[in-house]
RNA sequence: GGGAGCAUAGCUCAGCUGGGAGAGCAUCUGCCUUACAAGCAGAGGGUCAUAGGUUCGAGCCCUAUUGUUCCCACCA
């Protein structure tokens, strides 16, 4: 056989031709297969801003494994792969390259400003596809798309036209949130409150009738160039009688109205609130219910308009400082306290947002919303934990219209002409070449382009060919699972769910599974401006995709944040060449490398066991991976395969491989081929390089791992007697080690071992790896020895036997055994205790009582024989 | 203000429907036993945050408390 691996894997050369391997064979192309069952994940499309972060590795991780999984079990699969134009992000990173260049958008204009992203999006968007495949991802690059590309450009104008057509499109001045940094509005779920320190002015607003005044207090007095009110609630016994009476406006001197509103909170500072409709959500509605005037105060890039002479052109914060001064001069100010309160922010760039009154194209939530809410209640789509649906929910409840148009030029133009003759819009599927309404050719497109998420909503189908009615669409949709953080379900999740059902009738995906954030070893969030961020590709440089994706793999349960510890992926790059160095013995030990076909009759004891255990492992792992548990599969698989099969199995089969016994022999081989291939394809999902690797050199039938049949549960292998039987052995050859291990007693020191027994028939099954593993020179099965000078080990099935007389004390071999009896005494109780109370034996299940009982029953045994060895004792 | 998560070994975390507490790393003791020192054999280390409750039985279920993280929200 080719012993020629190498005594430690590296991953280097190996990933590389491996993953040609698979491309070239095509593996990872989904072929529309008529009759098989259909299993899809479309790619939650990274951005092309830059590269992939330990975030995106996890994801991908977790939606390779379950592609893979799901491929080998015989699933015609899909993973579509692609990338995300994410316009505000995208453009906001080249207008800054181009900052620092001398260059602003304007200087180049729009056409030219688009041939640079195009640019960008060639380089950045290779670049991920090039990290995913370094990944060791299985999607189907043939169907790579792009948010922005011909087919979703085409599905984003279809949907858009069909809900303007229903209605539910509409453009309409209101107040949104604008970002004077980006120079865009933003919808809602793209605002970040954060906590900030400010101040809280007291001002007085004294009545026209010079009755008094109301004293108001403000965070934000620069915008009271727009009030147009003040508001009380109508409740409030202070003001109750003066409501309807006007006002002075400090600085501007100008009349406003005392009014009266449900949504002022008397409890509140001073109970009285100016209006600001221009400036302010609250006050924007409350604006519209008295018939207020809009009264901007602010240019885009937030400075002080024109109409203000005095603080025209000030910045904010300068008009702030500017006003206040002027309110003290006027004797206006009453106090000042410091307040720390919410300030809404861009998610983006994280500028102060300005809500602002503006007009804007706004998709109307509700009708699209109860759908959405309805289908997850039904569970049609479910999400993974369950608790997240908490999320979705309270947004899809408490959802308002949603604002799509931004002031950017990368992205989905909107679809929609103006006519400079009539006034009227034109919203086409095709560009517009006259306006509908009156014909005149002289028409405008809306220079402003969609928000990234109208694009991103459609993801599921319109990479699937919607609107068309595709083979793929038709073959691949619905799709299954859609992995992702528990971060956009408001942004991605929620608005694929509305508009996948209200456009295709059925939901986008039926589960949604959802993950944490990768942190650092502190738990710190990974960012740029910490400078905390782990490259996965420096780490797949000097641990391989395999360690990294076990690593994520492991110890993660679904929805929790995990920390990313270096040692971790040290320790999985271990694993790694532990199943490498597991390979290479046993690869020298075969002569041949046809497969070895198991036969029943030769098996010895502890074949049976392996075979039991790994049945177990494989019902196990299979469930686990079917409930999206995988990092309870890959623990298993971890233990199994180095507590379980190298640490005892190969241990174990060293003997036969050696020995002159040529049946047994090649029955210890295919048994440990068997084991052995059959774990990699367990193991392939999570480690598919090295398992593919290691699987094309060992013994097998077929192509490749990547499309072998994963392993199934077989009843022939249920050797649950033998399994026990086992036990016995390996309680006694750990009882040796341990004893031996007290006593200091080096490993190059044999020592005859006597096995004083009932089950003699079993321990004589495992004699020779029984002098292997306990380190002995002989073992002798039998009841009469000469104890005296021997050391005494008990377990519940045998008392073992070490004549070391040089080593022995008598008193010392007393006091362990009388340890030993203690324990045994303490187990006892225990088990005792329990099946003695009545209502445990009524109530709980048989199960669990017999166990108790074998326990029980164990314990007695080794006591028994205890007593029996401390009465030889006493007789020397 | 509303909601959610987390609190388990020195550290980082598992623990799936309740049945004698686990892993990796770290620590200690022996070992180059020809697959692997990125290894082997052993060992120590936990009032499962606190207090109640339900149950034959609670790390797990219920209630309250404390600490911590996050999400949401129009108290200006």
């Amino acid at each position: 056989m080719d012993t020629s691996l190498s005594k430690q894997y590296d991953p280097k050369e190996i990933e590389n031709r491996i993953y040609k391997m698979w491309t070239e064979k095509r593996y990872f192309h989904a072929k529309r297969e008529e009759g098989k069952k259909t299993y899809t994940i479309v790619i939650p499309p990274p951005n092309i801003t830059g590269q992939l972060h330990m975030g995106h590795a996890l994801d991908n991780t977790l939606q390779d494994i379950l592609i893979r999984f799901k491929r080998m079990q015989g699933f015609d699969t899909l993973w579509l792969p692609g990338t995300d134009h994410a316009s505000i992000a995208t453009e906001a990173k080249i207008v800054e390259a181009m900052r620092k260049e001398g260059i602003t958008k304007e200087d180049i204009g729009r056409e030219g400003f688009l041939e640079r992203a195009w640019e960008w999006r060639k380089t950045y968007g290779g670049r991920i596809i090039e990290q995913l495949k370094k990944m060791g991802s299985s999607c189907d690059f043939e169907r790579e798309r792009f948010t922005l590309d011909e087919g979703c450009s085409k599905a984003v104008r279809e949907f858009f036209n069909r809900l303007y057509e229903r209605g539910l499109i509409y453009r309409g001045e209101r107040i949104i949130n604008w970002c004077p940094h980006c120079m865009t509005s933003i919808s809602d779920a793209e605002v970040e409150y954060k906590e900030q320190a400010g101040h809280f002015w007291h001002v007085k607003y004294p009545f026209a009738d010079g009755s008094g005044y109301i004293e108001i207090a403000t965070t934000r007095p620069e915008t009271m160039l727009g009030d147009t009110a003040v508001a009380v609630h109508p409740d409030d016994e202070r003001y109750k009688d003066k409501v309807g009476k006007e006002l002075i406006l400090p600085i501007l001197h100008k009349k406003i109205p005392l009014i009266a509103d449900e949504f002022v909170e008397m409890d509140f500072g001073t109970g009285a609130v100016k209006i600001t409709p221009a400036h302010d959500p609250n006050d924007f509605e409350a604006g519209l219910r008295h018939n207020l005037e809009v009264i901007n105060v602010f240019t885009d890039d937030a400075h002080i308009v024109d109409d203000y002479p005095k603080y025209a052109g000030m910045d904010l914060a300068t008009a702030r400082k500017a006003i206040v001064e002027d309110l003290k001069a006027e004797g206006a100010l009453l106090s000042v306290e410091d307040y720390t309160h919410n300030v809404g922010t861009c998610y983006r760039c994280g500028t102060n947002i300005e809500p602002k009154v503006s007009k804007q194209w706004f998709v109307k939530m509700k009708p699209l919303a109860v759908p959405a809410i309805e289908a997850v209640k039904k569970g049609e789509t479910k999400f993974v934990p369950e608790r997240f649906e908490k999320i979705y929910f309270h947004w899809l409840e408490n959802i308002r219209d949603w604002c799509i148009s931004r002031q950017l030029w990368w992205g989905h133009r909107i679809p929609a002409w103006y006519c400079k003759d009539c006034g009227e819009i034109t919203v086409s599927r095709e560009d517009a070449t006259a306006c509908k309404h009156c014909g005149s050719k002289n028409i405008e497109q809306d220079p402003d382009t969609l928000d990234t998420w109208f694009s991103s909503a459609l993801w599921p189908f319109s990479t699937l060919g919607w609107p068309d009615k595709t083979p793929d669409f038709e073959h691949y949709y619905p799709t299954n699972t859609l992995v992702t953080g528990y971060d956009i379900i408001p942004f991605w999740v929620m608005r694929m769910m509305f508009s996948g059902i209200d456009q295709t009738g059925e939901v986008p995906f039926n589960t949604v599974l959802i993950h944490g954030l990768v942190r650092d070893s502190q738990g710190r969030k990974m960012s740029k401006s910490l400078g905390n961020g782990v490259d996965p590709l420096e780490v797949i440089d000097s641990y391989g995709a395999d360690a990294l994706r076990f690593s994520l793999a492991t110890g993660n349960s679904p929805g929790n944040d995990m920390r990313y510890i270096p040692e971790r992926v040290e320790a999985s790059r271990n694993f790694a060449n532990k199943v490498w160095n597991a390979a290479r013995f046993i690869l020298m030990n075969l002569d041949s490398d046809k497969v070895l076909p198991l036969v029943e009759e030769n098996f010895a004891i502890e074949d049976k066991w392996i075979l039991s255990k790994y049945n177990t492992l494989v019902k196990e792992v299979t469930e686990n991976l079917e409930n999206f548990e995988l990092g309870m599969a890959v623990q298993k698989l971890y233990d199994f395969i180095w507590d379980v099969f190298c640490d005892w199995y190969i241990e174990i089969c060293k003997a036969r491989l050696q020995g002159e016994d040529k049946t047994a022999a090649d029955t210890a081989r295919s048994v440990l081929t068997y084991v052995f291939t059959n774990t990699l394809a367990l193991l392939h999902p999570f480690m598919p390089f090295i398992t593919e690797e290691i699987w094309q050199n060992m013994p097998h039938k077929g192509e490749a791992l990547i499309v072998s049949p994963f392993p199934v549960e077989n009843d022939k292998f249920n050797f649950s007697a033998e399994e026990e039987q086992f036990t016995k052995i390996m309680d006694v050859i750990k009882a040796i080690r341990n004893r031996r291990s007290e006593m200091n007693v080096p490993p190059s020191r044999k020592t005859t071992i006597e096995i004083a027994t009932e089950h003699k028939d079993v321990f004589a099954a495992g004699e020779s790896y029984i002098k292997r593993l306990a380190w002995g020179s002989e073992v002798i099965i039998g009841d009469n020895f000469n104890t005296a000078g021997a050391v005494r080990i008990v377990t519940d099935s045998a008392t073992v036997f070490m004549p070391m007389s040089e080593l022995i004390d008598v008193s010392a071999e007393k006091e362990r055994l009388n340890k030993d009896l203690q324990k045994a005494l303490e187990d006892k109780e225990f088990f005792e205790k329990k099946l003695n109370n009545e209502n445990f034996v009524n109530k709980a299940p048989k199960a669990v009582i017999q166990k108790q009982k074998e326990g029980l029953s164990s314990a007695l045994k080794k006591i028994e024989m205890i007593n029996e060895n401390l009465a030889e004792l006493d007789k020397l």
